[in-house]
Parts: C-alpha cells; structure tokens; sequence
DNA sequence: GCCAAATGTTGACAGTGTCAACCTGCGAGA
DNA sequence: TCTCGCAGGTTGACACTGTCAACATTTGGC
C-alpha cells in the first residue's frame, strides 16, 4: 500500500513528513495534526516518523524553525538602498507581505499554540534574527538623522513596530474580524492605513510613497 | 471517591465542569484540556459533563463566551467624562489592563484555537460589543472635534488602535518576546511608551497624562 | 403514589502518542 | 568474501482521549 511516491526513505522519508505534515496543518488545522495520518499518508507504519522525530511536538518544532527562518529572511529580502526611512518602509511591507503570503507559517509562528521554547530552543532563532533586522534598520534610520542610537529607545521604538504590525496582520487573520460587521471599503484600506501611521509614529515621512494594499 | 464538593449536580455541575475545565487550561494549557480529567477531579462519572455540554468545544466555546463578555464589560467600564480624548485613552488603559490582569482569558480570546465560531455564534457576540465600545468613544472623539464621524473612517481608525493595543499586548505574552534579548528597561516602559504613540496617531494629546506602567 | 423527564453511570469503539521488541538490508572491517 | 553492527522500518501493546448507546437513578408535576 504506497499512497505517495514510495522509494521515500531515510532523509527523504523526514523530509516527506515535514510536507505531509504541513498539508495536514493547512488543511485541517494544527491541532488535527497527527503522526499516524502522516504515516498512513506516506504508506509507511505508524512509528516511521518516530525514527525522525523523537515526537509530535518536534516534527512541530521543525516546521515553526523553518517558518521563523523563511519569516526573517523575508524581511531581509529588501535591497537597501540610500534612504534608511524608505528601507524601514519596506521592511514593513515585507512583513505584511510575508502575513499575507503564507499565512499558515504566519499563524504558527505567532498563532498561540507552540511547542515549549524551553525544550526547542533552536526553534526561535529566526524570530530573534528577524527582530534583529528591524533593530537593524532603526539603528540606520536613527543614525542617518544624526541622532544617538539609544539602545533603550531603540528597542522601544521596534517593539512598537513589531506590535503595530503584529497587530495589524493578526487583526486581519483572527476569526474576530469576520463578525465586527465592518464596511467592506474600511477593511480593504486598512493595511495601508496602518502602516501609513506606524511609519507616521516612527517620524517616517511617507507622503507620496506608495503603501501596498492586498485585501483579506 | 468524591474529589471535590461531591453536592454538585444539575446546574451546580455545569457551572463546576466550566471552573475545573479553566483550571486545567490555567495549568496546563488549553491542549489539555480534558473532559474525563474534569470529570475525575469532580468526582463523577466520565459522561457526566455531556449531560451539560454536547462535546469538549461547547465547554471550550463557553469559557470563550464569557471571557469575551468580561472583556467587553471591562471596557465599558472607565466612566465617561465630558473629555472624549481623556475617556478614549482610559478605554485604552483599560484594555491593557484587562490584558494583564486576565492573561489567561486573553489568551483564550486572541490565542488562535478557539472552536469554530460558525458553529458557536454565541461565543463572539462579547467580541463585537467591546469593538463597538471603541467605535463609539471614536465616534465622541470626532464629534467633540467638530469633525463628520464618517462611517469609514472610523472603523479604519477603531481597527488601527484595536490592532496596536492587540500588537502591544500579544507581543508581551508572546513566547518570542522572552527570546529577544531586551534591556529590562525596554520591556518595562514599553507599554507606556506604545500607548502614548498610538494615542498621537489618533490625535490624542497625552502631554501630561500619566499612562499605566505594568510590568508583565 | 405514579409516571416521565432530567440527570448520572457503565460499557464500548475508534482514534491518538509513544514505549518496547523485533526484523532487515547494507556498509565497514576482518 | 564473510560477518557483524546498526540505522531505519515494522508490529504490537498500553494508556489515554472524545463520544455514542444503553442502562440506572433521582426528582418534580399530576
């Protein structure tokens, strides 16, 4: 009974659960998450992944690593060019993007229900890359107005933007959302209402730049 | 074998099924919650509690239920002055406060799993009365301004503050803040330091205003 | 005092994660 | 070339879960 290419073994075979894995996670849901249906999936016996994965939570773990990593070098993506305020900015739109664009990693990663960092530890190191890039790009943007970098008001400042955004991708994906009764129009300017006036908070002058929309 | 207070019967046991189910997502989480632990610690029968709930997400859509009426409810709370800024800013104080107060709850809320809400209306009817709290202290906002309360607007505004305060709040209970190697400092003065910007967004002058400190 | 409805119990079934024991094929060392 | 070890896969078991069905018991209305 193979139900997927079968030659599947070895690396392959780990690799070929992370896949099956996620499209069980995408199509029912994290908590619908089984080892034995990935198993049965791949055509192989309920304790194949065992050999992989020492747990359910690990093979978790592995998908929310990779997912903070894609997440951190999304927002690396961005070229820099001379002007730190419009480098923030599209960092900003990086990250709404990358919401938008997988959404699935997007809610694992910030969705709540994580395996413990404690006992997964390599799993947050690409949210700590990804903070460090927004830290990164406010350092520039203070420096290019000549100010001292504070690391205090640093850390202040990107944990508002953090959150801003945070909120503004969340708010758009939480189940809440549908229920609030909302013009269709007001939810479609959203976005780039918000990151008009982060970017406003932030001193960043955005006149004339162009915000990107992307509904839902 | 009477765990508990063995009286419990009839609506008695399905308010204690609700407490002793809170209990053990208090402790354990929300992924561990289990109807047959509820029922052993209570003292009944494994089936007791689905004389009272028709499956675990009732249970769980219930708990939800009523957070989101507290939550509502503490909104509504900070009484009304003849200063629409002043009582917009306490409505946001009062968010945060609810936040840190009822982490648990708010977890629960804006946490991610929460059972289908298609198939529990009831659950989010708190959710769109504590969005219309703040579209209404909006709407006074305006009005006190001498400004049109359009329609659009509005919901743009009440979905960007509604999204900040979530930002703010979510990114303090966030696993990932705890990994992110702030200077103390950061984390303790963050909160204030958010609610002020998003107050200036809005057009709020806080010059002078004491915003709530609350550290974790 | 009796009947019916509400409530609680017992038992079963399918599904899950995970431990333990077993088998198997393949590559390194003799 | 033979053998031995071991990584990788399988089978079986156990304890746990949610939930259905059938039974027992309590209780309030007539």
């Amino acid at each position: 009974m193979m139900v997927r290419a079968e030659a599947k073994t070895g690396a392959d075979l780990r690799e070929a659960c992370l896949t099956e894995a996620l499209a069980i996670i995408s199509a029912s849901g994290v908590e619908k998450l089984s080892l034995r249906e990935v198993a049965r999936r791949l055509g192989v016996s309920h304790q194949a992944p065992y050999r992989h994965f020492a747990s359910r939570d690990h093979v978790l773990a592995e998908i929310v690593r990779r997912a903070f990593a894609d997440f951190a070098s999304a927002l690396r993506s961005p070229p820099h060019t001379d002007n730190p305020a419009t480098d923030t900015l599209a960092m900003g739109m990086a990250y709404v993007a990358f919401a938008f664009a997988e959404p699935l990693k997007y809610r694992l990663m910030f969705g709540g229900t994580l395996p413990e960092p404690d006992a997964h530890p390599e799993m947050m190191r690409g949210a700590r890359e990804a903070f460090n890039v927004l830290r990164a790009a406010l350092v520039r943007l203070f420096e290019a107005r000549g100010q001292q970098p504070d690391h205090d008001l640093i850390d202040r400042e990107a944990l508002f933007a953090w959150s801003s955004l945070h909120g503004v991708v969340s708010l758009m994906r939480t189940d809440a959302i549908d229920t609030l009764d909302l013009a269709p129009s007001a939810r479609a300017a959203f976005v780039a209402h918000a990151l008009q006036k982060v970017g406003t908070a932030l001193g960043i002058d955005v006149q004339g730049t162009r915000t990107t929309g992307g509904s839902q």
